[in-house]
DNA sequence: GTCTATAACCGGATAGAC
DNA sequence: GTCTATCCGGTTATAGAC
């Protein structure tokens, strides 16, 4: 759970605290704020320490949204529980995981762009198809093998392989649709979840069809090739 | 063809040598040195100009990277000229279209990372969604449509309509997967755009298919919704 | 060896004189 | 349209405190 202690050195009772005033500053800031407005400095001010104790703890800015991921990951497995131990029908529980991540990062959907868009780059130390981020990525694809796995659905196996890992993209995308979303309670993104989902599952049940089957074997290879390809 | 003179002050023959010139001084800079390295000083001195001068031009270094575009664009319509006017086979069209959108944009291998990531921040001014990059973005849709409109490929009249903008999403998709791609002579690319174009002009023909009417039905309605509601 | 702090560096951006 | 001077914020160097 605790992947952060073994990068980050904050081993001592008083180094604890100091991590949290500063990473507890950040999220207050970049909900007041945004990204971008939030200056190192600020976060170090709010959170009663200097400029370079913030750096001693994270060693850059973008550090600080790791950190911020793994806080939201923590929050949306809190919230799924329950649905993922209840229900069985795959839909219901694509839809409700997926839901419960927009819910979840929506305190922070002002701050969203200038997040998604800094780590984009490949050069970022916490790009999500990076080293760093590896971790996290690996639980967040796990969880989604258990929103599978856990359902009454029948998928062919070497779907049910890669999916997980797909689901994991599907969700960045919705991220990032989510992020342009300026509509009232944020319902396009809702509608898109709702429509997208379905449709995934529905593809899901037709890719056994005799017709689609060679497609589906290439297209999986293609997805297993790059998936091995990468890290 | 020339937007950027609505935009970009340079209406004198002097403004024009300028611009021209901090423009080839970041070409190449960015080039030699990649994009984040490149400093707007540095520009300013290779170009001849002053720093203020610079911002003369270009109000920020993003607004390089939207003439860049353009730049590319231009190179990339030509290259790709003989074969649309040649070629009927969709799957054909399309692979060397986006073959040779990955070739020409090579020489800016190394920097295209950091210039797709600075892009995709919603709040930055060139922004591929946003709306100072729609007329070029217009024209590369545009490009699309004629890739299927010229082929001899039938395509229901619902998907003809969202498919150049789908294409267009797919180039950006494959543009992604190309930053991380460290192969040798970029090979790992190019067998994905072949799996992928080939997989793309067989799903199409399998868009007719009675099982699948009804999901392509609801799925282009979406896209249709998407496309309609942003801009 | 862990934590904290101050001062400086560097580069994108801006103000305003000519 | 061109320049110089300056701001501002991420980052780094480094010195001292526990």
């Amino acid at each position: 759970m605790n992947t952060a202690s073994a990068v980050e050195p904050h081993r001592n009772k008083r180094g604890e605290s100091s991590r949290a005033a500063i990473f507890g500053a950040a999220l207050d800031l970049f909900q007041e704020r945004g990204y971008e407005a939030t200056t190192m400095r600020a976060i170090a001010v709010r959170a009663g320490v200097s400029l370079g104790s913030s750096y001693h703890y994270f060693p850059s800015k973008e550090h600080l949204v790791l950190e911020f991921y793994r806080h939201t990951h923590e929050l949306h497995l809190a919230v799924i529980a329950p649905l993922l131990s209840r229900e069985k029908d795959l839909a219901a529980r694509l839809r409700g995981v997926i839901r419960a991540v927009i819910v979840t990062c929506e305190p922070f959907h002002g701050v969203a762009g200038s997040i998604f868009s800094s780590v984009a780059n490949p050069a970022s130390a916490v790009n999500p198809f990076g080293p760093t981020s590896r971790a996290l990525r690996d639980e967040v694809i796990a969880m989604y093998a258990e929103v599978v796995s856990g359902s009454d659905a029948k998928v062919p196996s070497d779907l049910a392989a890669e999916l997980p890992l797909l689901l994991w993209l599907y969700q960045m995308g919705i991220l990032y649709f989510w992020i342009f979303d300026r509509s009232q309670g944020r319902l396009r993104t809702l509608e898109v979840i709702d429509q997208t989902t379905d449709l995934i599952v529905r593809l899901i049940s037709l890719a056994n069809l005799p017709v689609l089957r060679g497609s589906r074997r290439r297209a999986l290879a293609l997805v297993r090739s790059i998936a091995e390809g990468s890290h």
